[in-house]
DNA sequence: GTGGTCAAGTGGTATGACCAGTAGCCGAGA
DNA sequence: TCTCGGCTACTGGTCATACCACTTGACCAC
């Protein structure tokens, strides 16, 4: 196993990782108040300055809401939450959560062609000269995790050349909650970034500039793995219950 | 001109927005170290828990990185954050992004027919039911502005049905963006929100269970008025270069 | 060159104090 | 009895300061 470089994690981030696991995991319900500032800084055995750190970053992410003077009370964070609180709910648990991953390869299967519509709209010579070296870093390596990887690689260039910041927000945070559990998932994604052909395909109708044909294309790579993959989070999700 | 809640601008708040609109404007490139804490601290007149509360949040929205003992420095936006950042950027400078604008047209016109199609797999009689209410709200109202918030919350009501935790998010990430401009955009949504007759018609989609009649229904809600406004965008784009 | 040491600078954390806004109690007045 | 006003206790907001922990780079011994 390669050594990994250690991340420390600080005061802070515990707190809101406590504080997050409570408000997701029901522990809070929504609109109950928080304890005060002063209280959980002692329960905690922190500073006041760490706790509060913690709330304000909750409060940007939408899952309470801090009132000067009254008390912190907690939101609906299905109702409020933005797409960056994605990879904290994939990994809620422990585990994988598998309703959460079966919501980010549908996405993923809705989202995928229309990047790649546009950027066969938009995308010129060097996006093709991009993409498909892309693709042949991705054809280089047997190995299953430098396939994501570089699959991974070949969508940010596809994004790129979709030319669209609102995709390439989605992208990025699809991204940061796939990234995580990239290396677990590699056996399952290998059926998928295994077959180059169906990249070659991809690269050469986005060239073409042809919105349909790049659809259609983009859907081909994308649809087998989901299909295999929705169906063992089905058979996964009915055991658990 | 009724009157407004005031919202107290916080100090932190302040301060993050200031650096934020560095990062965002390009007055500090990707790379470049920030002062220290204590330096920005000094410059910006506040104290430094002050400096430093804003900075977490930077870091939690991944714009900058910040280093135990050496210094912060600010990261790509474009690559690293997430869609939490929209409504930041389409309101970036004062007015309306154009071109942040318009690729939120495109993810719209890609995203809601997708989320249209998972919420007629899934959706019972109770979603059919919810939906039409919601369409009567719509076909209630003359006001452009009420019935701009009116089918907002329609399509919260298919994105229920939808029962994906990716695309739920996505979308409070998206009306996060939205709601600001809202009254600025409802006379140019109007032509939308106006027909209630393809409200009705992807009502009924969504009813018959069939994926792909609701996709169909589904980009006929959106793409009139979203083919009308990309065509404005893209000559007003046009006009600022 | 390699590794060790050290000082300076940076972020991390804690403490304590005070400011500012909210909510509820409670008494004075209608 | 009801209502208004202010008081009070509690909450979050901000600050100054001190100290800890880490990184960096220079310098030095080996």
């Amino acid at each position: 196993m390669p050594l990994q470089p250690v991340s420390p994690r600080s005061v802070p981030d515990e707190v809101f990782d406590q504080v997050l696991a409570e408000v997701v995991d029901g522990g809070l319900e929504a609109g109950e108040a928080l304890p005060s500032e002063r209280r959980l800084a002692e329960v905690l055995g922190v500073s006041r300055p760490a706790v509060r750190e913690a709330l304000q970053r909750m409060a940007q992410t939408r899952l309470v809401e801090v009132r000067h003077g009254g008390s912190t009370t907690v939101r609906d964070f299905r109702r409020h939450a933005g797409l960056d609180l994605l990879p904290r709910l994939l990994l809620r648990g422990g585990g994988l959560d598998a309703a959460v991953a079966r919501s980010i390869l549908e996405a993923r299967l809705v989202v995928g062609p229309g990047v790649a519509a546009l950027a066969a709209e938009r995308g010129g010579p060097a996006l093709v000269a991009a993409l498909t070296a892309a693709v042949e870093a991705l054809a280089g390596t047997e190995d299953d995790v430098e396939r994501q990887v570089h699959a991974l690689a070949y969508w940010d260039v596809v994004v790129d050349g979709a030319d669209s910041l609102t995709f390439r927000l989605m992208f990025n945070s699809l991204r940061a909650a796939y990234e995580p559990a990239l290396e677990a998932l590699a056996p399952l994604m290998a059926e998928e970034v295994g077959q180059v052909g169906a990249y070659r395909v991809l690269t050469a109708a986005i060239g073409e500039g042809d919105p349909d044909t790049a659809r259609a294309a983009a859907e081909r790579v994308l649809r087998p793995a989901t299909t295999s993959l929705l169906t063992a989070l089905k058979a996964l999700e009915n055991s658990e219950e």
